[in-house]
Parts: C-alpha cells; sequence; structure tokens
DNA sequence: GCTTGTGAAGAGATTCACAGCA
DNA sequence: TGCTGTGAATCTCTTCACAAGC
C-alpha cells in the first residue's frame, strides 16, 4: 500500500512501535514478528500489520520484520530524523520538571527556552536554561526557530499563552493546563490533562465498586 | 436514555464538560446550552448533546440546560463525590512536581504517599510527604486505602513498580514511563507519554512541510 | 511449515437532520 | 421560535480470516 494518508490512530502508535524496535536493537534481534511488536506495544498483532502496512513497508512473509529495515522506515515516517526546538511556558513545578526533562532532547524535542512571568526568576538560570519574559517570546521563537509550544501555565493564563504563541508563528502546541485553548485551525494542539485522567480513571474505579 | 451504559469517548470527555459547567456556575450563569459547552469543551454541540443524553440527563427544548443540575448530574456519573488516594512511585523531576501538584487534592485525588529506590531519600519527607521505600508499598496501600498508582519511574523499572502496585491490590495505574507495562485485565492503566505526545507533532509538523 | 498483507466484516464514534416540545 | 434529544447515515478504527508467498 502506497504512503499517501495515514490514519490518526496509526500515527498515534508508530512512536510505540519505534521504541519497541529500538529495545528490539538493543537486545540484538535482527528480526522481529508482528506478534513481539504487539505484545512490547500492548496491541494486538493484526493491528500492528495493518499499520504498516500504512508505511508501504515490507516484511517477509514466513519470517516477520527487519529491525534495522523497519526502524528505518517507522522513523522516516514519523520524521525522527528532525529536530524540533520547543519552548516550555510556565515554570511551576510542572513546567520545571517539563524544562529540565532530557528525554525530549534525545528524542529531537530539545527545550531551547523557558518563559514565566515572574519578574523574580526572569533572566535568572534554571538547568542551564535563561528564563525569559513572556514579551521576549516572539523574538526567541524566531532566533531559535521553535517549532513546538508547551503550556505549563496555570490556567488562567492558558490562552493568553497559547495566543501568544500563535502569534509567535508556534504551530504545534502540547497543553498541560486545565483548560481548553481555542487557536486557528492552522494550528495542532494536543491536550495532556492529568486531572482528567484521574477522573476517567476515578469513573471506573466507581463503576467496579 | 438510560444511564446502563456510557461509551468510553464520551467518559473522556465528561470531564472536560464539568470543568466548564463549574467555570459557568463560578460566572453566575444559571443556565447553559450544547452550543456553549461545544464551545468551551472545543468539540461540536451534537457530540455534546448526545454525550449527555447517555447520563439520561434532561435539559430543555428550546431553552438549554440548568447549570446547577447538570453539574450534579455529570459529577454523579463521574463519581467525583468519591476520594481515591494516590501514591506516586519515582521522585525524579517529573514525579516530584506530581507529588507537589495542588490540583490533585482538590479534584479528589490526595497524593497520600511516595515511594522511591533511593535510600538517600527514603525517610525524608518532601513537601510534607514522607518517602517510603518500595517494600513498604503494599502496607501502604492497605493502611492509606490507596487506590490509584502513578508510575513516575525511569522506563526501566516502570513494569517492576507496575507489579508491586498490582501485588499490592491497585486496580488503576497512570503510567507516565516510555514503557508499556502489562497487567492482569482487573487493572486498569492509563499511558500518558509525553515524548510520544512530541513525536505526534512532529509527525504533523513535517507532513506541513 | 510460518508470518505477512489485506479485503471484508464488525464495532464504535461522529455527524446529520429533524421531530418533539417548552 | 429555539434548543434539545435521537434515529439514521456516515465515517473511522478494529478485528477477522485467509490467500499470498517465503
Amino acid at each position: 500500500m502506497a504512503t499517501g494518508h495515514i490514519p490518526e490512530a496509526t500515527v498515534a502508535r508508530l512512536p510505540l512501535y519505534l521504541r519497541s524496535l529500538t529495545e528490539l536493537a538493543a537486545a540484538g534481534e535482527p528480526t522481529t514478528s508482528s506478534d513481539v511488536l504487539a505484545e512490547r506495544a500492548g496491541v494486538n498483532a493484526a493491528k500492528v500489520r495493518k499499520d504498516l502496512s500504512y508505511l508501504g513497508t515490507h516484511g517477509t512473509r514466513g519470517v516477520g520484520y527487519d529491525v534495522r529495515h523497519l526502524t528505518f522506515e517507522v522513523s522516516r515516517a514519523l520524521g525522527v530524523a528532525n529536530t524540533w526546538p520547543v519552548v516550555v511556558c510556565g515554570l511551576g513545578n510542572l513546567g520545571r520538571a517539563l524544562a529540565k526533562h532530557t528525554g525530549f532532547t534525545e528524542r529531537g524535542f530539545p527545550v531551547v527556552a523557558a518563559i514565566d512571568v515572574d519578574p523574580e526568576i526572569v533572566g535568572t538560570t534554571i538547568d542551564g536554561l535563561r528564563v525569559h519574559s513572556p514579551d521576549e517570546l516572539a523574538a526567541l521563537v524566531h532566533d531559535l526557530e521553535v517549532a513546538i509550544g508547551v503550556i505549563a501555565t496555570p490556567a488562567e493564563a492558558a490562552q493568553e499563552t497559547a495566543d501568544l504563541l500563535v502569534a509567535a508563528g508556534v504551530r504545534s502546541i502540547l497543553d498541560f493546563s486545565p483548560r481548553v485553548v481555542s487557536v486557528p485551525d492552522t494550528v495542532e494542539v494536543r491536550m495532556v490533562d492529568l486531572s482528567t485522567e484521574l477522573q476517567i480513571l476515578g469513573f471506573h474505579l466507581q463503576r467496579d465498586l
């Protein structure tokens, strides 16, 4: 099948496959199968095969997939060769943790700037990262070629922060605030709401009582 | 419609509606409409109406929904009257941020215990929270009636931590580690993988190039 | 033999569009 | 008139089941 269009649900699983493949490569496995990948990614084998078929990838019937080759295909589909600089907005507990998180840089998402409104910390350096004020955002985005904005502000500041990011030309936002932000539809937002996740777990706990 | 069975996709949106309703109540709005809720929750109005219909809730045709009454209905469906104590496992940057996060307690998910393997910090107190070693987990879960386990450990320790949580009787897990953990299917796991979210954004950035 | 790749069937979620009712 | 509630249509995602091919 051609690489034409990859379903969203598949895109969301590709990072899991990539991780599994990286682990398999590290373990020295030359080949693998949809069964093994399914087990590792926590999905079923038919789904793995269908997902991989969208990449136009070719395993070998009766044998499986070549780990190196498949890693290459999935990496290319995800565009992991690219580096997308990130700016973290809001340096509360969560923002600080995200800014320090080394796993991002390793995966091609270096945190290149931090923003906060608090004049006490603007100008200081946190873990090697200089803290800037919001009115420097546009210049930072331009100079450092920021591609992704992370919102880790309190709920009240979320929309305002999103507006600033959009105005500065950021086209992708990862929003940790407990507030839905509205942006032009040329901008992609992914919400990660921790309280919502807990409430969903709570719903099922209650139901199972 | 009867309250019999609420689709997962709907459950995942109920926390958004609840938040919107809380904001509307705070703003003194006595009634609202599916249009307003849709706007605030970032979905469309038909979806709001269909979702709410699963709660057996009744708005008033031609008028809208009573904010107080609807808040009550959604709260009951989500079971927010319950309190579900949380244990945070792994006190790196993210774990610490989660342990400190005050929003959880406010929403009925108090962090009642913290676990880490590092003997340097076991026995110390971080933000009023005593740090325990993993072999105290079972007793803590029992004594403090822990309902939810949060995994914020490095990837290598994730499965082991999940096993400990399950053995201790925890039935709901929120997993922040970049690793799929396997658990009995009586246990519900929700994964929140920050790198995966960034990679999904990266995929779309690349595509739009 | 064994495992992929994929049409076809099935399940689930979204959207439409309009009847029902204050 | 205006907005809800909901069957029906549509779209999307998942799963099945088996032919294709090493």
